[in-house]
DNA sequence: CAGTCGATGTACT
DNA sequence: GTACATCGACTGG
């Protein structure tokens, strides 16, 4: 069942690991895309300096000073596109980033998107290529998972504590020592499995 | 396997 | 101008 608002209400940290193992749905073209969510990133206007809204409200991160619950997808080095989840409440200024799925349904669709030729452990194994298969750029930025019809996140188990491994987050130069990614032990579909 | 590096648009100094 | 929450192609061992 589909997770409500009260779910994205937690606090950064906690919600950050209880989205690993939800089950993120995309109906596209009358087709549907399953995909699990095993590894993130936390980020916070307070103290982090590596979140987008570390400096305040600007038009590109305005959705991040929004509800809980809404995806903030952003464009990042000229090609490539990553999703957040709002959290915690209205005006806070923090999201989780969606770095790695493990895919579950429509893995054919999946691959046209990322490619043919491309193994399934690679569809989804980064922010960017989780975007580029679930087909997600700019037009979703602002898109309520709560309400919307074509993205939401649906309920699962949770991951146990010793199954999440926490450090150093991915690809950023600033407040490089919050141990704020999140992944489940041992998923083959993590970005970056070791260290 | 690991390390390097180019691609490419935009937000912000 | 510069940096950027990345990816994939390429190198060398």
């Amino acid at each position: 069942m589909r997770l409500e608002r009260g779910f994205y209400e937690q606090d950064l940290l906690d919600l950050a690991r209880s989205l690993l193992g939800k089950v993120m749905v995309r109906q596209l073209n009358g087709q549907e895309l399953r995909a699990r969510i095993v590894e993130v990133e936390a980020y916070h206007q307070d103290g982090d300096a590596a979140a987008h809204s570390f400096s305040g409200p600007t038009p590109r991160n305005a959705v991040m000073f929004g509800l809980p619950g809404y995806l903030y997808v952003y464009f990042i080095y000229g090609m490539h596109h990553c999703m957040n989840v709002v959290c915690c409440s209205e005006g806070i200024g923090a999201a989780i980033l969606i770095r790695a799925l493990e895919p579950l349904r429509g893995i054919e669709q999946m691959r046209i998107r990322r490619g043919a030729r491309i193994r399934d452990r690679d569809l989804t194994n980064g922010p960017a290529k989780a975007c580029a298969a679930f087909a997600l750029d700019r037009d979703q930025n602002g898109l309520d998972l709560c309400t919307d019809r074509s993205l939401f996140l649906v309920d699962a188990p949770r991951v146990g504590v010793s199954e999440i491994v926490s450090g150093p987050r991915i690809g950023i130069s600033k407040a490089t020592a919050l141990p704020w990614r999140f992944y489940i032990r041992g998923n083959p579909f993590v970005s970056k499995p070791h260290q």
